[in-house]
DNA sequence: AATGAATGAGCTTTCATTCAT
DNA sequence: CATGAATGAAAGCTCATTCAT
């Protein structure tokens, strides 16, 4: 995790006490940045919609750009430890495991997770695309971090699994494009994630990452 | 596609002959939108870089969400042609091609094209996801049109290679989950299409979209 | 002294029992009047310095402009009365005493008070001169009450030194123009008083005030 | 003069063609400056007492202190050249002038000019003593710039002048105490130039200037 | 056709102050 | 006594847009 991650880490654990009047003001946000976008919300209209007085914001956040900020760590704070040490002991060892299974576990948990922060995730991915500064700040470190984690993963996956042909980078590229990808259109560009059947749109997105199209 | 784009696409026809200073303001506000965002870029900042007075702009184009659709729709009228009937014929008949002729005409054939315009790809893919009003007037026609020319195609390509087990829906959701995100990386998130060399990368990107992982 | 003053004094005298964290406010209030002026500290600045919470110096002090009167009062307090009675018996009668022995007294006196007080002078000649309300309530009557307790000391000095041919007026006139002005620039405009010698500082004032003045 | 008054200067003498608007916010401003102080004076304030709105204010001058800056500078530059060559050539050649030709001369051309601009003055002495800045950037490079001026002037003078006894450095506190203490009294602190005879109160401060500088 | 001065609504932010605990 | 959460008014400033020239 990068510097400027670790700082405002520790502050927003650190409140951890956090008011009636925060609370409010941080889901009257994440709503209305998942909406209109950052960019596109005024102070006022999170103020209006939290029922607190601009001020409130202001005194607890300083400046807008915080806001976004604090609300997309204690995200991706959340997000993040189930990727790593956590998450490993809650799929279970995955010494065991062949990369089927530890996909399905991975989505299933995943899904559920992201369809709870269904809004969070869509201000992320947004903002993330919209804003190369807060990319550059949030994501660089943990692209790597994750990566590195994906592909410790992988290597324990080979021991019992066949995977042999099938460099680190291929499956990740395949990993982040089939199931990115796929979490984005259902999740941010469409409402699909309401209606859908979970079971339904996992074993699609998983019949994209496993299956070839080898038809010679 | 629907009114709104007819209507402007006749406007943007109408007045084919862009003076210098059009050129200029279009290509100012291309950079600074790709740089910053739409919302991030304000008509002050693209009239000092396009060397006009802000007036001129509003002379031309009214509005500055006018000015975006205008020069979103210069690029998606170039853009979707040659996805459509002028595509068959540049690719040349569809009809004994097989899967894999067809994509490697497609990639070589876009990727120029989007490389060419790099940063207009960009603003497309940054407004499109940040602006859920602008996705549905440009987008909601266009991806259905796309959809049902690829499904033809697909269908012509079926008679003369084997694709039988796999159905339409599938070989979409491959197509843009693996090209899509794969120019979405290259062009928007990072550099890469500065540096990387350009049949690699394509390359790279039918592999994934090829090759299966049956380690069975 | 105005109304106004008498009624500070006496709220002033009443709360003689500091605590700590009043004398903290204080201090905090005096430092940052000093380095930026009245009107360009905020009173969370003044929390932050001496330690305390906003809350509790509108507790105490109730408004903003009522804490920079009830500090200037203080130090007023302790200022006047040594330029009026007490501060003859300091002196000593001034009835055996020349001109200049009278001046040697007062600027020996006076510099150290100011140097320890040099914040509180600088506040107060800034805040005299930037805000016409608070100079007329402060100074008027104080201005008047000085000028005649110096006049008298004048007319007491002439019955055994030789001050004809100047007016008290032009006395006046010249004492403020050189003292006071030379005690601004050495406090207020500067840090001279820091490193400078006081012996020296005060004969190049008493130089100024006296050459020329050839009485003898 | 100093970088910064160099680069302001330019600035100020580039658009020397003030449309009306700015002309009333120059002026409203200085007038405001001057009753309340730069710091307890609104933009809106200005703007209204200048009949333009506040964002013809934040056009030109983009920000607040810039247009304080501006303000302070447009008197500066005309102050100052009379101090400078230009100053020399209207008092005459200073060389076979004496002290009192060349203070006569200065007194009753500064004395109108100031008169004129009693606004600016006042704002002018008044922001140097509140803001240590302001007073650093606008002031240090200008004080060593007259001392030397002066210095020169009082060499000059010395050659038909018996000026001996008198250093430099006595003659410049003498001429500053009296002449722009007398100044900021009847000037800023008091509304004494209104009602006052010129002529009576330059003698006066003439007085306080030579007399007991009896070196004839 | 192009300018650039001017606008006013709206934005983010600051501030002195209040009040329940 | 002291806190600190909360406020609402007002501050400085930005912005898209208009219009006379």
């Amino acid at each position: 995790m990068t510097d400027i991650l670790e700082q405002l880490l520790k502050n927003t654990r650190k409140s951890s006490k956090q008011t009636d009047a925060l609370k409010r003001i941080d889901s009257a946000a994440i709503e209305l940045f998942a909406e209109r976008g950052f960019s596109n919300t005024s102070s006022k209209a999170i103020a209006e919609r939290a029922n607190v007085s601009e001020g409130t914001i202001f005194k607890h956040y300083q400046t807008k750009p915080n806001l976004l900020i604090h609300i997309l760590l204690k995200f991706l704070i959340k997000l993040q430890p189930k990727l790593t040490e956590e998450f490993l002991s809650e799929v279970g060892s995955v010494e065991n495991q062949t990369l089927e299974q530890f996909i399905n576990t991975l989505l299933d948990n995943r899904f559920d997770y992201i369809k709870k922060n269904q809004k969070l995730f869509s201000v992320l991915i947004k903002e993330l695309l919209y804003d190369d500064n807060l990319r550059n700040q949030l994501i660089d470190g943990q692209i790597k971090k994750i990566r590195s984690i994906l592909y410790g993963i992988f290597d324990q996956i080979r021991k019992n699994d066949n995977l042999e042909g099938y460099s680190n980078q291929f499956l990740l590229d395949r990993f982040i494009s089939i199931f990115f990808f796929g979490f984005v259109k259902i999740f941010v560009l469409t409402d699909d994630y309401k209606t859908a059947d979970k079971t339904e749109l996992c074993n699609s997105l998983k019949e994209q990452f496993f299956r070839g199209i080898s038809y010679d």
